[in-house]
DNA sequence: CGCGTTTGACCGGCGC
DNA sequence: GCGCCGGTCAAACGCG
């Protein structure tokens, strides 16, 4: 669960709204998402909590098997971080779920959402990322150009 | 021109 | 067999 007023979490992603489609449990529509990258299978389920408008309860499914294509705020755009991410796959859920704490006090802040205490560079130094790692070299070629696949 | 978003329809599975 | 629910896809539109 994320603590959030805004849908379009960037958790340092690309995603590409697929469907919206209203839930009973909550008077808010639940959207679909998925990973721009054809190769990249994840996908996530982004639903409001019935009770906080505030928190937003974002479902990851699968693990992605490359890196953002640019972090929001400024953080690590470069390719060393592209290739940091993708050795270590699946990194992205973990991060975003023990980075996040839900908090059911309610703040009077409106944007807080821009100051979300995630720092994704740890994806590369994560303790447990190594769940089931696709460890397939194939994924590599999103959005690393060809001459810097290797050496 | 390319990409992403939006909305409705369609499909499959499950329960009754 | 039908109805309901959740999930996904596709066409069109708007914006950058």
């Amino acid at each position: 669960m994320t603590k959030s007023e805004v849908d379009h979490l960037e958790d340092g992603y690309r995603w590409r709204k697929y469907g919206q489609k209203a839930v009973k449990n909550s008077p808010f529509p639940r959207s679909y998402y998925r990973c721009t990258n054809s190769k990249c299978t994840v996908k996530k389920r982004v639903e409001r909590s019935s009770e906080d408008p505030t928190i937003v309860i974002t479902t990851y499914e699968g693990q992605h098997c490359h890196h953002s294509v640019g972090f929001p705020r400024g953080g690590l755009i470069s390719h060393e971080a592209a290739f940091a991410g993708q050795f270590t796959p699946g990194v992205s859920q973990f991060y975003y779920s023990q980075g996040v704490q839900l908090h059911r006090g309610i703040s009077p802040r409106t944007t807080q959402s821009q100051q979300l205490p995630i720092e994704v560079r740890e994806s590369r130094a994560l303790p447990e990322p190594t769940s089931q790692l696709p460890k397939d070299e194939g994924l590599l070629g999103d959005i690393v150009p060809p001459g810097m696949r290797k050496t």
